[in-house]
DNA sequence: TTCTCTGCAAATGCTTTGCAGAGGC
DNA sequence: GCCTCTGCAAAGCATTTGCAGAGAA
């Protein structure tokens, strides 16, 4: 199956190196954006890697998939539920860390046990806006 | 660019047979779902067209495309605002008919113009947690 | 040795695109 | 004729997988 099956979790440098690119990092990336960044300072990196690390943060629970983008996945270490703006023009994503009220009512759930909520927001971001305003 | 570029909208067979499909469906299908059920009773479709098809009613705001399962895209002919529910085991994704209180307040906002909230539950549905209860 | 991890390259799977032909107005 | 739409096949991308070799214990 996965990488390593059961035994330890070995910290390679290459894991290294994407653990602290995502360390406190808020800005959603894709797994081409850790690569392209991981690169940077460590040549020795290939994409399949990323996606194998990924993998296991995944199951770590050090790492959360986002499903917000059709076009690709993203990344978010941020484990602490939170939800998300995103900018329907240039695809940013950014934290909303606000505790909305969000039960569905029992009679609503049709015997689903729920266990994870998220909120997306969809909108022009303050950037997108003013460019369109330039351009106007 | 799309299909047709700001002329008339032809209602082909093909068309018309994707759209008798979507209406009043409540299972949120990908495009092969949509296409495996168009064929049964219209041979002459390809799945090109039912893309196609999609992007168009997409733009003409009569569907929603929905990026909750990172697998594949999921249409959603139900326009007026709702949210989700979605089995991680059997993916099954289940419509929640309720107005929750979704404001990003101002000052989480960054600039922020929102036009569009959703919110998703996860949980196991009670058709898979009988199954885990019988296999246990 | 044993086991995991890595890079590369090939494969997969969803989605898009190019194009010639069909059909409507 | 003019234009859109269709099916097919090929192409495009993101992601996954197979595998031989590297490296740590």
């Amino acid at each position: 199956m996965g990488p390593q099956r059961e035994r330890g979790f070995k910290l390679t440098p290459q894991r290294a190196a994407i653990m602290a690119y995502l360390e406190g990092n808020h800005s959603h990336p894709s797994a081409e954006d850790i690569y392209a960044a991981v690169l940077e300072k460590y040549p020795m990196v290939s994409l399949a890697t990323v996606y194998n690390t990924l993998e296991v943060l995944k199951q770590m629970g050090k790492v959360t998939e986002l499903n917000i983008d059709g076009e690709r996945k993203h990344f978010d270490p941020e484990t602490e539920p939170h939800h998300h703006m995103i900018c329907t023009r240039c695809k940013k994503i950014v934290n909303v860390r606000k505790d909305f009220d969000l039960e569905v009512p029992r009679d609503m759930a049709e015997g689903f046990t729920i266990e994870g909520r998220h909120a997306d927001f969809y909108g022009v971001c303050a950037d997108c806006a003013d460019e369109a305003k330039a351009a106007a």
